[in-house]
DNA sequence: AAGACGAAAGTGGTTGA
DNA sequence: TCAACAACTTTCGTCTT
């Protein structure tokens, strides 16, 4: 019953099509993120991309890369990586790092030939199924347009789910798309469920019950996505000014000092913030429209807008 | 005709016995 | 496991511009 989000700005956004060079300029030039206008965009080498620390979206990909090729997490890794092999990632299932094994068949018994496909076939159906669940992990992050190093994690989230067994005996689909649910709340970026339900091959119902399970099994903390964290995307996706953006986050900043964000659904609240920032800012937007970019109600718009408006003083003329 | 409003009933998730 | 509960949705009639 969720009305299809209209792919506003296409033009806009990043652009997949165009040639590395014009790509690896326009990293270097570009100061601000073109989707919702924030000015902290963060230039990560490692990974040769530009994202916005707002709504995390990729601004530019292959951009000039002035450190080394390699990554490194320790001091060990970089004295044995400094120059062998490929670089490492968790992105890749065996993380980049193959083996090739030779098999020369003379003097072995039967017995021990089957034995060791037996112990082989196992670990490359687990394997295969790990090559499918990063693959559905990078697919999704695609299509929310969600920085690499919300990928990085999540792959590595599922590594360690793997490696406590608690992939075993549930879909991948649900696991790989509640971990990437979870990386985005914890990274400040978060997709509400509608969105990342959209895109997922699963339901909402397992989703959940995946995303619960994972935090529990794995002592995650996620702590409430804030509405704040919203309103850039949202803001965008209605062509809003960066001046309505601050408007509404400031409406939320004044709302929660008055403790009335508690027990409410943080995309209401923003919903409501952008609503009437967009009024006293003079760009009126209608509560449908605000309805059909959130997923929210307009009947929730109203009542949160009029809840806020009264509580905090704020005229609302229409 | 479109947008805003609000009442009333329904839904799905959480909590606590 | 079940019922109570709050937030939110659906639906729909009415008012306003």
């Amino acid at each position: 019953m969720v009305t299809p989000k209209k792919d506003k700005g296409e033009g806009k956004q990043h652009k997949d099509g165009k040639g590395d060079k014009d790509e690896a300029d326009y990293g270097e030039t570009v100061k601000e993120c073109p989707e919702c206008g924030a000015k902290n965009l963060i230039r990560d080498y490692g990974r040769a991309e530009l994202f916005c620390a707002e709504c995390g979206l990729v601004v530019a990909e292959n951009i000039v890369d002035l450190g080394p090729e390699w990554r490194a997490f320790d001091f060990e890794q970089v004295s044995k990586r400094a120059r062998v092999g490929a670089p490492m990632t968790y992105r890749i299932h065996d993380k980049g790092l193959s083996t090739l094994v030779t098999w020369s068949p003379t003097g072995q018994g039967q017995y021990k030939l089957k034995r060791w496909q037996q112990r082989t076939h196992i670990a490359s159906t687990t394997e295969r199924s790990f090559i499918f669940a990063l693959s559905e992990i990078d697919r999704m992050a695609c299509a929310l347009k969600l920085p690499m190093n919300i990928r990085e994690a999540s792959s590595m989230l599922y590594r360690k789910a793997m490696k406590q067994r608690l992939i075993r005996g549930r879909s991948i689909e649900g696991i790989a798309t509640a971990i990437l649910y979870i990386t985005c709340r914890q990274y400040g970026v978060p997709r509400t469920l509608e969105e990342v339900r959209d895109i997922s091959r699963v339901g909402q119902k397992e989703i959940s019950r995946a995303y619960r399970f994972l935090l529990r099994e794995l002592n995650l903390k996620v702590t409430p996505a804030s509405p704040v964290d919203f309103v850039p995307r949202f803001c965008s996706l209605l062509d809003l000014s960066g001046d309505i953006r601050s408007k509404a986050v400031e409406i939320i900043k004044r709302a929660s000092e008055r403790e009335l964000t508690n027990g409410r659904g943080p995309i209401g609240i923003a919903a409501a913030a952008i609503y009437i920032a967009a009024i006293l800012g003079g760009e009126h937007r209608t509560q449908k429209q605000v309805s059909d970019v959130t997923g929210v109600t307009e009947v929730t718009i109203r009542n949160r807008y009029k809840e806020l408006s009264e509580q905090l003083d704020i005229d609302v003329l229409l």
